[in-house]
RNA sequence: GUCCCUAUCGUCUAGUCCGGCCUAGGACAUCGCCCUUUCAAGGCGGUAACGCGGGUUCGAAUCCCGCUGGGGACGCCA
């Protein structure tokens, strides 16, 4: 039997995609393109109370930019309700399930008296046995499961995982509302998809002892299970919003590149020796399920962080000008109908890439190229726009306004002239001069700069500055 | 409470299966130095971990048992 390698990924749509869901969904993404296997997505929506169309177009979104293309879906279960219907009929038929008319009320109760006298919280079987006949009464509909026994798990990441069926109750397969329940429809959609390998956070173990009890009531075998340790938030608990970002497309919008994220999160539990930096075809060729580890891990930003800004740089300089676009628009250093000169903008993202961690950084400083006028920092002017420094400006800006080339080259010789003919370090002229043309004291190399601020805009700023200058001796 | 998972630097991890190559390696963060017109980037170096207790063994991070810590699950949520 060499069936072909599906998995899945199944979110439910009550939430955003999150840092946890984007790891599932691109380990088994990796686990279908290493094995040339399909990947499905699926919509778990049976809960229709809390799911909604917005936070499915928002999973979409999500997955889109982190470019983990799925072969087939989104399926919605919410579609598929009728053949729920007749699953659960046929379980009732064979005996494999029964009616239970106990009240959510009265089962609230009994949960609370089992916890206060320390007792398992699990369904007593009440309805289990009576054999009810089919009524008009509304009944939610049970699964038997065995009493005794054991069912064993072999886990392709955690190992073999032992359960007592005595732990196990019978849980609701469809409510009285006739809406199937989730541990379910699952088991009915993957044999239904030929999933072949179940990828997902391991806080589903204990739902697969159960499920594999379904499996095998529909003479069914269980494909392979691989459950992937939890991400946790830096006080070890469970990732939330309370550790900030969660939400994938919230590190879109503060700058990050989903290639970043992507490394970063594959990162997270998988390994292959010191490698930390991957290309996605590297992730492809060499993702297993077996370099996972066992343990939960804690999400660090900083990683995050140092990461994207090693793809900044890694990245082409077109590409980050036009990415940096909408940066520029949001920040309002340029509208959304100026034209700006994409060439142009790549040599200011040339110099700045290797001082950006994100994109936001990177529109941040394409401020002082792009604006026709900059503000300047009171601290930096007090700083460095004193009479000395204006008289250096005053001086470099008659060079440069008489430069024949305007290269960064010659720039530097201007530069060296200047100090020399003064007898002051190269940074006494410097300075100032970072100051009257980005506002503040730090930037990229002066020459540079000037050089792809263009002849003009220099000339005006370095103007400005010395006639405010004057202005404020008075 | 019951069940399940888990345990190497602050964090992500290599090493654990098949004990000796581990005076435990890499990366982020952090500290110092170098480079330098500023800020970065880069280079070099430092601090920093096998949770604890018992075994087994000539030898244990690695195997076994217990404890402790952490996480998860116990819904007519998924």
């Amino acid at each position: 039997m060499n069936q072909q390698v599906t998995v899945r990924f199944a979110p439910s749509p009550t939430g955003h995609l999150h840092i946890g869901g984007a790891r599932t969904a691109l380990f088994n993404w990796l686990f279908a393109r290493h094995n040339n296997g399909v990947f499905i997505l699926r919509i778990e929506d049976t809960d229709r109370s809390r799911s909604t169309e917005e936070y499915i177009s928002h999973i979409m979104e999500g997955m889109s930019w982190l470019n983990l293309e799925w072969d087939e879906g989104p399926f919605r279960q919410t579609e598929r309700f009728d053949i729920y219907r007749d699953y659960v009929n046929t379980l009732l038929n064979q005996g494999k399930a029964y009616r239970c008319y106990c009240q959510p009320e009265e089962l609230e109760r009994k949960r609370q008296i089992a916890i206060s006298l320390g007792q398992p919280i699990k369904y007593d079987g009440k309805c289990r046995d009576i054999n009810m006949p089919s009524s008009s009464i509304p009944a939610a509909v049970r699964f038997k499961m065995p009493k005794e026994g054991l069912t064993i798990v072999n886990d392709l990441i955690k190992g073999q995982v032992i359960f007592d069926n005595s732990q196990l109750e019978d849980l609701v397969i469809m409510r009285s509302d006739g809406t199937p329940t989730y541990n379910f429809v699952v088991v009915a959609d993957d044999i239904y998809m030929k999933i072949t390998h179940i990828i997902r956070g391991d806080d589903h173990l204990n739902n697969t002892p159960k499920q594999i009890h379904i499996y095998e009531a529909f003479d069914c075998l269980p494909p392979q299970f691989a459950h992937l340790p939890m991400i946790l938030g830096h006080d070890k608990s469970r990732l939330s919003k309370r550790h900030g970002a969660t939400s994938v497309l919230a590190y879109r919008d503060m700058g990050y590149l989903p290639e970043a994220l992507v490394n970063y999160l594959v990162r997270l539990g998988w390994s292959h020796g010191d490698q930390e930096i991957f290309t996605r075809n590297e992730l492809i060729e060499l993702f297993s399920l077996q370099n996972i580890g066992k343990s939960a891990a804690v999400f660090n930003p900083e990683k995050l962080l140092w990461l994207n800004s090693q793809y900044i740089m890694d990245s082409d300089d077109e590409k980050l000008a036009e990415m940096s676009l909408p940066f520029l628009i949001k920040k309002g250093l340029i509208t959304q109908r100026q034209k700006v000169d994409i060439n142009w903008l790549a040599k200011a993202v040339c110099l700045l890439k290797e001082r950006s961690k994100t994109l936001d950084e990177l529109a941040s400083s394409l401020g002082y190229f792009v604006l026709d006028s900059i503000k300047i920092d009171p601290k930096a002017a007090e700083k460095f726009l004193k009479v000395e420094g204006l008289r250096y400006i005053s001086e470099l800006r008659e060079a440069l306004h008489e430069l024949a080339t305007f290269s960064t080259a010659e720039i530097e010789k201007v530069f060296s002239a200047i100090a020399e003919r003064n007898n002051v370090k190269l940074g006494s002229i410097a300075q100032p001069a970072r100051v009257a043309l980005t506002g503040g004291t730090s930037s990229p190399g002066i020459f540079e700069l000037i050089e792809v601020i263009g002849r003009e805009r220099t000339l005006k700023r370095l103007d400005e500055v010395v006639s405010r200058g004057i202005i404020t001796k008075h």
